[in-house]
DNA sequence: AAATCTAGCAACCGCCATTGC
DNA sequence: CGCAATGGCGGTTGCTAGATT
């Protein structure tokens, strides 16, 4: 069992004996501070962790087991109010402790608001997955049960993991401007971050105007480096991405040669020209991610490129695609 | 049958507020 | 008033059992 290395108390799981130690503590004396209940009592536990086990578990009165449909009504309609003030909404549910309704909260509230297409942090109906935060994106891809909505899920999915990647190349860029060396084992990987036209930029133009999700995705129009033979198929193996779909992407020119550290026979690198809008990466980009089966309106990139009415786009989007109420 | 993944939950951590000296 | 001790709270972690591959 783990100790806290400064003062040699226990951490971690609470044993039955420990349990019992503290009822009976707690049963035959009054409460003074926690800490003459951790001495007093003769537990080997910060006063810390005696109250969070007492008030959490221990003590007279708690309720345990399932949530009834009442308390789940109560717990969402009291977070929609006041927001994760769980003491708060726990004073409202006898025998329920603040950690637990967190935690139901969390694991299955968050999930149920989800299916139903309804945001957890607003407790509105949800018009757009990207208007989404991060964490509840990942979540309903993560509880979505509708075939349709994974499709078109997938295209979203496929914009976020392209901001990660990103990311990753900001750090890498910064870590050493020449990061080409990290690829000689992944030369799949290599080519979908040079597709992004990532290496033309310095350290210093990095450390200067670091990429964020948006800028991202605006660096991606016009001035942005593209491949010259780009219509061609893709030469090495297909990417893979969700669920095993492959992806086709544009050729990598074997002639002409972008570093002169690295040059694999079989992945070489392509020269980079400005595109026109026509041909940007950023058309590039969506042939090269986008499922061929999803709503071609409902694009990533068209959006971003043609910013829409979002509370238009707000009223349709969910109905539209997959037959969901958009506004109630 | 073994390995891996996932959900649920108990417990910890860090921050802030309160209290007492 | 300042400081230290303590308590309260919300976020996060890590363990475990069950499910899945």
């Amino acid at each position: 069992m783990a100790t806290s290395p400064e003062n040699g108390v226990k951490k971690g799981a609470w044993s039955k004996e420990e349990d019992q130690i503290l009822i009976h503590y707690m049963g035959n004396h009054d409460l003074e501070t926690w800490k003459t209940v951790s001495e007093q009592a003769g537990l080997n536990r910060c006063g810390k962790s005696c109250r969070l086990r007492w008030t959490n578990y221990l003590r007279p009165g708690i309720k345990r087991g399932e949530f009834s449909a009442d308390e789940e009504a109560t717990i969402i309609s009291l977070q929609r109010e006041h927001g994760n003030k769980w003491s708060r909404i726990a004073a409202h549910l006898p025998g329920r402790t603040d950690n637990d309704i967190k935690n139901f909260w969390n694991t299955r509230l968050k999930k149920k608001l989800l299916r139903r297409v309804i945001n957890p942090t607003t407790h509105k109906p949800i018009p757009d997955f990207n208007l989404l935060n991060f964490a509840d994106q990942a979540q309903l891809l993560s509880v979505s049960d509708n075939p349709n909505l994974e499709v078109a899920l997938a295209n979203n999915a496929n914009e976020l993991i392209k901001n990660q990647v990103k990311v990753l190349q900001n750090m890498l860029q910064i870590i050493n401007p020449n990061p080409l060396q990290y690829f000689q084992g992944n030369l799949d990987l290599y080519e979908l971050i040079q597709l992004n036209g990532f290496f033309d930029r310095t350290a210093t133009d990095l450390a200067l105007n670091p990429l964020q999700p948006q800028s991202m995705i605006a660096g991606f129009s016009n001035e942005s480096p593209v491949l010259l033979n780009q219509q061609q198929p893709y030469t090495s193996n297909s990417l893979p991405f969700f669920d095993g779909e492959t992806i086709p992407g544009p050729v990598l020119d074997d002639n002409i040669i972008h570093s002169d550290n690295i040059c694999n026979s079989d992945y070489c690198l392509p020269s980079l020209v400005s595109a026109a809008p026509e041909s940007s990466t950023v058309k590039q980009m969506e042939s090269f991610y986008v499922s061929t089966e999803a709503p071609e309106q409902y694009s990533v990139f068209d959006a971003l490129e043609n910013p829409v009415d979002i509370d238009e786009a707000c009223g349709s989007f969910w109905k539209d695609n997959f037959g969901f109420p958009a506004d109630g």
